[in-house]
RNA sequence: CGGGAUGUAGCGCAGUCCGGUUAGCGCGCCUGCUUCGGGAGUAGGAGGACGGAGGUUCGAAUCCUCUCAUCCCGACCA
C-alpha cells in the first residue's frame, strides 16, 4: 500500500523531515515575503502555551511586562559600538514615512537594548528606582541570509527581559537567575534536557560583558541554542547615560542584564522530540493534550449511545482542565485519524469502541511509544492526568537518553574531528581559553564552543588544550549547531 | 552572500532536451451507496494555464533575458 502521509524519514534527510513535519502538522507556512513565515493556529497554540508558562515564571521572579516601539532611530542603535557592529549586517531600515523621506532612518528592532536604554535613562534617577525588572513580548526583525522555519526567520517572536541594577553582583545574580528559569522551563515544560553555562568571548552577545545560554541537542546531533541571558555590565548604561544617585551621594551607572527566548523554541521541540510519524509534543505545551476517537459501526442505536458516552467523557475531562478534543468526524475512519493525530503530536489518544463501551473502559495510547493501556471510565480524570504526567516524564527521559548517547569526551583532536564528522553530538574537550584555538577548531571542524557548562565536567589540572597543548583552563562543550 | 537544485491543481510528480489539438498522472477534495479497533471500496464529479515580468515565434509549460521564492552545501547569526 502506498504511504499516504508524505513525511521524509528523519534518518534519510533531517532537513526535509523537519519542513515536512511543520507543513503537514500545520504549524507554519511560508509567507510570500523572503524568509518570513506564517505561524498557523496549531503552531501558535504551542507558542501561547510556551508564552503563558514562561510569563508565569517571569512574574514569579518579580518582573513586569511593558511594550516599546518597533522603530529604533539609527543614532540610538549606533551608540554602543560593539552592539552596532554585531547587528549592522542584519538590520532592516525604514527610510520613508508616507511620501516623505525621513531625516533619520529608523531600524526595525533587531533587539531592543537601544530604545529601552534610552527610556531607562529618563526613568531612573536614584537607587530607590532600582531594580528595574521589565520584560517585553514582541516581534523582532533580523535580515538573515539563510532562513529556516522557526529556527531562523526574518521576523520572529520573542521575549526580551531588560533589567537595571545597583551593583554588578546584583546584575550577575539576575543574569544567572533567569538562565536558571530557562533551564527549569526547558526541562520541566519543554521536556528538553539542556546544557547550560557561559558562552566564550567569541560567542557572546554584541555589547555584553558575559553571555550565558542553554543548549539542547537536536535529533540530528546538532546543537540548538534555546535561550540566552546576558550580563550587559555598564556598556549600555554608559552609551545611554543611565545613571542613578546612590546612597553615598555618588552618581553611578546602572548595571544591566537582558535575556530572551524566541519562537525558535518551537523548532527545538520539533527537532528534539519528533519522529518518523511526525511531531511529538510534551503534554505541558500541547494545544490538544488528549484526543478521543470514538469507533462506531454504522449509524445505529449503539453507535449513538457510544458517541454520547464519548462526549460525556470529553466534557468530564474538559471540566477537569485537560485540553481534550473529540474527533467525531464522520468522513474519516479511525486508522486515518490515529495517523493524523500522531502527526500533530498529541500526547495521548483515547480509543473508545463497542468493546470498550461494554466494559465501561477506554483504550489509551501514548504518542511517544504507542504504549497502550485500558482505563475504566470511572476515575478516568485522575488516570488521564497521571498518564499525561508520565508522558511528560517519558519524553524528557527519552531526550535525556539520546543526549547522553550523543555526548562524548575527548582529549584528542584527531578523535574530536572523527566524532564531529561521523557522529556529531556534544563533545567535551579541554581548551586553553584562547580564541585562536577556538577559531581553529571552528574552521577545521565546523564545531563551535556552545557553552562552558555549569553542569558539565570539571577540567583537570593535568589536561591540555586539544589544539595548542598548553594547559587547559576550561572544558567547554563543542557541537555543530543551528 | 558564493556553489548546486527546484518552481506545472490543495499535496507529490510527468511533460521542458527536440516549441504544435482542449496540459496529464497519483493522492487529496465534492456527491451517492457500502464501510469504520492502524491511512476503506465503488460509481460519478469539480479543480490548474504552467512562480512572476518581458522577449523570440504563425504558435511557448517547453527557447532567450530579467526577477521572485524555496531547498541543499558553504561563509555570518536567536
Amino acid at each position: 500500500m502506498q504511504e499516504v502521509r508524505n513525511i521524509t524519514k528523519k534518518s534519510e534527510d533531517f532537513s526535509r523531515w523537519y519542513v515536512d513535519v511543520i507543513k503537514q502538522a500545520k504549524l507554519a507556512d511560508y509567507a510570500p515575503i523572503r524568509g518570513c513565515q506564517v505561524i498557523m493556529p496549531y503552531g501558535f497554540g504551542i507558542w501561547e502555551k510556551l508564552q503563558s508558562q514562561l510569563d508565569e515564571r517571569f512574574k514569579a521572579t518579580n518582573h513586569v511586562n511593558a511594550y516599546f516601539p518597533i522603530f529604533v532611530p539609527e543614532s540610538f542603535l549606533t551608540r554602543e559600538a560593539e552592539h552596532v557592529e554585531g547587528f549592522a549586517p542584519e538590520v532592516a531600515w525604514v527610510t520613508q514615512g508616507g511620501n516623505d523621506v525621513l531625516e533619520e532612518r529608523l531600524a526595525l528592532r533587531p533587539t531592543s537594548e537601544a530604545i529601552i536604554g534610552e527610556m531607562y535613562s529618563k526613568w531612573i534617577q536614584t537607587y530607590r528606582d532600582l531594580p528595574v525588572l521589565i520584560n517585553q513580548w514582541a516581534n523582532v526583525i533580523r535580515w538573515e541570509k539563510v532562513t529556516r522555519l522557526f529556527l531562523r526567520t526574518t521576523e520572529f517572536l520573542w521575549q526580551e527581559g531588560h533589567t537595571c541594577h545597583r551593583t554588578y553582583e546584583e546584575a550577575q545574580e539576575e543574569t544567572l537567575k533567569m538562565l536558571d528559569v530557562y533551564r527549569e522551563f526547558a526541562e520541566n515544560v519543554m521536556a528538553i534536557p539542556v546544557i547550560y553555562g557561559q558562552k566564550t568571548d567569541s560567542e557572546k552577545f554584541a555589547g555584553a560583558l558575559a553571555t550565558y545560554g542553554i543548549e539542547a541537542l537536536a535529533g540530528d546531533g546538532k546543537a540548538i541554542q534555546a535561550g540566552t541571558s546576558h550580563n550587559l555590565g555598564q556598556n549600555f548604561a554608559k552609551a545611554f547615560n543611565i545613571m542613578f544617585l546612590d546612597e553615598d551621594q555618588q552618581r553611578k551607572y546602572v548595571w544591566q542584564t537582558s535575556w530572551g527566548v524566541s519562537t525558535r523554541l518551537i523548532g527545538g521541540i520539533i527537532m528534539v522530540h519528533g519522529d518518523d510519524n511526525g511531531l511529538i509534543l510534551p503534554p505541558k505545551l500541547a494545544p490538544v493534550q488528549v484526543v478521543i476517537v470514538p469507533i462506531t459501526f454504522g449509524k445505529n442505536d449503539s453507535g449513538e449511545k457510544l458517541l454520547a458516552k464519548a462526549r460525556e467523557i470529553t466534557n468530564e475531562l474538559k471540566k477537569a482542565g485537560v485540553s481534550v478534543q473529540i474527533d467525531d468526524r464522520d468522513e474519516y475512519r479511525p486508522g486515518w485519524k490515529f495517523n493524523e493525530w500522531e502527526l500533530k503530536g498529541v500526547p495521548l489518544r483515547i480509543e473508545f469502541g463497542p468493546k470498550d463501551y461494554d466494559k465501561q473502559q477506554v483504550v489509551c495510547v501514548r504518542r511517544l511509544d504507542r504504549e497502550k493501556s485500558s482505563i475504566p471510565i470511572s476515575g478516568i480524570v485522575d488516570a488521564i492526568k497521571a498518564k499525561l504526567d508520565e508522558a511528560q516524564k517519558a519524553l524528557y527521559d527519552k531526550a535525556l537518553k539520546y543526549r547522553e548517547e550523543h555526548t562524548r569526551i575527548t582529549c584528542d583532536y584527531e578523535e574530536f574531528k572523527k566524532i564531529i564528522e561521523e557522529e556529531r553530538g556534544f563533545i567535551y574537550a579541554p581548551w586553553c581559553g584562547d580564541s585562536v584555538c577556538e577559531a581553529k577548531i571552528k574552521d577545521e571542524t565546523k564545531a563551535i564552543t556552545r557553552v562552558i557548562p555549569f553542569n558539565g565536567i570539571p577540567v583537570e589540572s593535568n589536561q591540555n588544550c586539544i589544539v595548542c597543548k598548553n594547559k587547559a583552563k576550561h572544558m567547554p562543550v563543542f557541537a555543530r549547531s543551528y
